[in-house]
DNA sequence: AATGAATGAGCCTTCATTCAT
DNA sequence: GATGAATGAAGGCTCATTCAT
């Protein structure tokens, strides 16, 4: 297995640069800081991955996967159990996610929205949607079949906003070392139970108003 | 008024940066675009502002005085109004003061918080706590005296996250010109309608559950 | 007198010129700190001498014509005096000349041999000659008629390397605010008196050896 | 010997460099054309060294050693020599020492005293004192144990001038090509021959003199 | 296969000078 | 005459990438 030395060099890469990403930015991080902290020499990462832009689509993909495997996007919840039980299982699972610190995928997700290199573009766009789409079918079973559409999107915006930001900022306020900061939560699930009681009770008024303006 | 057309220049070298620090980030936007696309000298942001970093500041200190000034953080409610109404004006002032593409400072802050250059820590802090405390004070009494620190904390993280989340997705999504996104909310007002109902369920809904695990 | 201000701010502009030259060396030297500790505006170095390197040559001319009006290069001493009066009187001159810090000639013409700008190089070489000359002939009177050219300018350089390299120094010294440096000179005239004596013995030394090899 | 090549580039570049500052000084000097000099790329200091002060700093330590090797402080002279033969070793070696072209370390002090950078300062201080502490010694041997210790530091004051002052003053003749100039002096070994006459000529005269005023 | 020395494009900044007022 | 806002050339430095070994 000459390879494995190889190998796991590349796999100390990907992740160390996933590091590096998250803490600077795509633009800030220095091929010389990812491989340096790799213990790689200075052009490994062009040696392995072509490129920084290479390194960091890799990265990135490679994150995802990996998420992905840990956290089921239904959270485990069996097809056949109730519309409130699969959503619970799906925003806890979307939640731990984004919560784990060893999840770089979401965060750089988020770093790339905002500040957007064009590298990730595409391959978000194909491995984002089924998230979207899963909670989406689930809102729009719970609002009932006299929902609009505009009712359904809004209420699966609202309810993805009450996952996403909070544990992104979670991150933030942790990287930052600000620990007073107001955005800390301790207790993860407590959290998470609010979310789904909060978006339930959401979806049950708006569904309660009916399609009346 | 000799000083007009000098002012008026930093003025548009001020709105210039904004856009191209929202475009690029910092470390992406250079100072040689920013004085081209303002029609000036390669040297202007440095002889009206001293450094890049310094327009930097500039450029949010002066989009947060101005969004403001637009849009009061209590959107125009009076304070002896009922909390839900109090609610309704902090919640879609946030609204549409986050939707409003000529203000540039919360879109700068969040780009900020998730790739921070340390340049507006100091001064974010000074300014966007007031906001929170707001917001936080509405949804206590809306809570009741019985609520837990933990519920109060939760149902403000929520509700904040309800209303920047898909706001900035909406500027993020109208950047990139993807109009066919599905973050896209085209009615402003049914949006922050649908924010108010979601958030008054929500709070009503923990409020019932008291102050029980 | 209408002139008198303009007159009067040229005065200040050369005199704070001078100042910031000797403290920083031509290139250091910025036009917008001279301008602002003469309290001018930014383009009066322009406007009223034209460049940068021209109120530099005039900086030291004027400088040079102060202090020779204030150290006549004989000392003042009685040109029918025995030479060793006359040579006493030249490097007492001299000594004082250097030591005072309100001339910057000699200060200046130092720092542009060692790192000449080119710009007083004219000015330098048909100024500073006579004072070599002046003292070449007491040393040479003092030397005999059958000192060698040699002797003659071995002796001449000792001797006001004697006195010039020191009160540099001390200048130097005085600057950095060094007060331990060993090299302050605390008591000019002693200094004065006891290089007198340094170069009288040594000049008889070498008067004595002949003009043997 | 990998390294060989790399390391000749780097000894090239320190030594073009001293060349250069000492041609135009720290700040007239530009990386520019040291690189380019020393037909290495444009940013080969910034590899090498890290920054334009520090390869200053090297190229003077650099050169500082090296001096030292080839003209030991005490000329070689045995410590049990009488002190006349001692100074005589010390001041020819000082002499020679500045005189020779290849030396850069003494010049460039000279620069940096007269026009400082401050990048000099620490390892000028602990690294010149010795100098002066050696011939400080036999100075006060040669006066007697009766000297007052201005009589030493005056002598030592002089006869140092004697021999920095008139070795830089060629320096700078021979650089400007000014081969006419006065200062010129052909036989440094006469000089130095001439320095040793003159200063024990005038120790003697203080001796004599005794310490009254 | 892997290394690391070397490259060079591009960026921010400084500062003497100009020009409209 | 005087002002000071504005200019633009030039310099030091960073960093992704290349290439010889």
């Amino acid at each position: 297995m000459i390879r494995k030395k190889s190998e796991a060099k590349k796999e100390k890469l990907l992740a160390v640069a996933g590091d590096v990403f998250i803490e600077k930015g795509f633009r800030d991080a220095t091929v010389a800081e990812i491989c340096s902290r790799a213990e790689a020499n200075i052009s490994a990462v062009n040696y392995h991955f072509g490129s920084k832009e290479a390194i960091y689509q890799e990265a990135w993909r490679h994150s995802f996967t990996e998420s992905l495997k840990t956290y089921p996007l239904d959270g485990d919840i069996n097809e056949a159990s109730p519309a409130e039980e699969r959503l619970r299982g799906q925003l806890t699972a979307m939640i731990r996610r984004i919560a784990d610190e060893n999840n770089k995928d979401f965060f750089i997700a988020q770093m790339e929205m905002i500040n957007p290199t064009g590298l990730l573009q595409e391959v978000m766009k194909s491995e984002l949607i089924p998230i979207r789409e899963q909670t989406s079918a689930v809102v729009r079973e719970l609002l009932g079949p006299e929902a609009t559409e505009e009712q359904v999107h809004f209420c699966e915006i609202s309810i993805i906003s009450m996952c996403v930001h909070p544990m992104i900022m979670q991150r933030i306020a942790r990287r930052t070392g600000d620990k007073n900061r107001p955005t800390i939560i301790e207790d993860i699930t407590a959290f998470a139970d609010h979310v789904v009681t909060f978006a339930l009770a959401g979806i049950n008024a708006v569904r309660g108003k009916g399609n009346q303006p």
